[in-house]
DNA sequence: AATAAGTATTAGGTAACCCTAACTTAAAAT
DNA sequence: ATTTTAAGTTAGGGTTACCTAATACTTATT
C-alpha cells in the first residue's frame, strides 16, 4: 500500500511499452495515461531512475529495469487476480470488476494474493481475457489475435478485449458478445473493415473495424488458415 | 482509497474516545496512537475541523462531529468485515488477519463490502470478538465484560480481546485460550489479581491480571452473580 | 527554408504530511 | 511556593506529488 504512485507509474509504463505494441514510451504518453501533466512525469522519472526502476533518454524513451518490470508485473498480477476473484466469487460483472481492482491491486499482502489465486485454481486469464502472470512473473502463452485480422469462414472464440471502458463493455453486452462466445466470421467488408459474425443461434452481428480492433479472439481450430 | 490519512486519524480518534474508556482525547494521545509527533496532529486537526469532521479545544479535547463519527465507524466496519472474511473464507488465523485488513479497510468500494458482508451472513462480531457495526453504523449489543471482573465460579465464554498485537495473540494461542472457548473461573488471586481458569478438559490455566484485563468474556448464564 | 505545432524541459509554486527546535502553559512534585 | 516535568503550540524545514508558465527542441506543413 505504501508506494501506490510508484505502482501506478510503473504499471502505466509497462502497459504502454508492452501491451499496446508501442515502441518508445515518452513522458507525454505516460502523462496522458495517468491523466497528469508531463512535468510531473519528468520529476517522477528522476526518482524512479535513481532507484534503478528504469532508465530514460530521449533516444530510447523510458525503459523499465528488471526490478521495475517485476514490480509492474506484480501490480498487473494482483489486479487481474482480484478481477477474477470479484467476478467468480463475488458476483461482479464484466464492467464492475475493474474499478474495485484498481484499489485492491495496491494491497501488497502476499499471503492474501496467494490465497485467492489458489482458491481460483491458479487461473491463466482474467474476466477480460487478459493473461495473469504466475508468481514468477511469467505470462501464459495464448494464440490470441485481433478479431479484425480474421478471414471469412474462420471460427473464433472471444478471449479478450483491449479496452476496458464502461461504455465499451456495455456495448458488447448489448450486442450480445461476451467472453468465451463462439462466432463464425461471415464476411469481412473490405471497404471499411467491418466484420460480420454469426453466433451459435445463427444470428448475425455486425461490428465496425474500430470495435473489431479491440476484441481479441483465438481460432477454434489450431491450424486455421487465417494465420 | 483517496483519504487514507483522514481515515486513519478519524479511526484513531474514535478508538481513543469510545473503545478504551478514555474521556478527553488530546493531540498527544492521537500522536502516540499513530506513531507520529504532536505538531503533525495539530496541523491535521485544523484541516479536519475546517471540514467539519471534528472540533477541538483544550477543555473538551478532540470531539468527532456526526460526519466524522460516521466516517470512522465506516472504516472500522470495513476493517472488521474484512477480518472476518479473511478468517472465515480465506483461512487466515487470528493474528494474521489484522495486518491485511489494515490496508483493505481503505478500499471504499461499497458493492465490494456489501457483498462480502452478505456472503458472511451479516456477522455481528469479527474474529477478535469486536462488534461489527451494521450499514447504518449501529453496533450490536453484547454482554461483554473484562475477564478480570469475574468472580469465582462463574462460567464464561471468551468473546474478544482488547489488544491485537501479534505477541499477545500468539501467547493466547500458546496457552490454548481461543475465541469462543468456555472456562470456569476457578479462583481469583486477590494479591495480584491473577485469574485461574479451568477449561473443558479440566485443565487449569493461570493468567496474570495484565492479561485478564485484555480479554473480554460474557457469562454463560444470563443472570450470573458476577454482574 | 520559414512557420506552425507539438514535445521535452526547466523554473517556480501549492498542498499534504511529516519533522525538529523552541516557547508557553499547565500539572506534579518537592 | 518553587521547581521540575509533561503537554500544547508555533515557527520553520523537508519530501512527495502535483501544477502553470516559459523556454528549448523537433517535426511537420506550407
Amino acid at each position: 500500500m505504501n508506494n501506490i504512485t510508484d505502482d501506478n507509474y510503473l504499471k502505466a509504463i509497462y502497459h504502454l511499452r508492452y501491451s499496446e505494441n508501442e515502441k518508445l514510451v515518452s513522458p507525454t504518453m505516460v502523462a496522458n495515461e495517468l491523466l497528469i501533466k508531463p512535468p510531473s512525469v519528468l520529476e517522477k522519472l528522476k526518482s524512479l531512475s535513481t532507484r534503478k526502476y528504469l532508465t530514460y533518454c530521449k533516444e530510447s524513451g523510458i525503459v523499465l529495469s528488471k526490478t521495475g518490470k517485476e514490480i509492474a508485473i506484480n501490480v498487473i498480477r494482483r489486479h487481474r487476480i482480484w478481477e477474477t476473484y470479484l467476478h467468480k466469487h463475488l458476483g461482479f460483472n464484466w464492467s464492475e470488476v475493474h474499478e474495485a481492482a484498481e484499489d485492491l491491486e495496491h494491497v501488497r499482502n502476499e499471503k492474501l494474493i496467494d490465497k485467492i489465486y489458489a482458491v481460483l485454481g491458479n487461473p491463466e486469464f482474467d474476466p477480460h481475457g487478459d493473461p495473469i502472470p504466475n508468481k514468477q512473473g511469467v505470462f501464459p502463452k495464448s494464440e490470441r489475435r485481433l478479431l479484425s485480422s480474421s478471414i471469412t469462414g474462420c471460427k473464433v472464440i472471444v478471449v479478450g478485449v483491449n479496452e476496458h471502458s464502461d461504455s465499451f463493455l456495455k456495448y458488447l453486452s448489448e450486442i450480445n458478445l461476451n467472453l468465451n462466445d463462439k462466432f463464425t466470421i461471415q464476411k469481412i467488408i473490405e471497404y471499411d473493415g467491418s466484420v460480420q459474425l454469426k453466433n451459435k443461434k445463427n444470428e448475425f452481428i455486425q461490428i465496425s473495424k474500430l470495435i473489431a480492433d479491440k476484441i481479441m479472439v483465438r481460432c477454434e481450430k489450431a491450424n486455421c488458415e487465417c494465420k
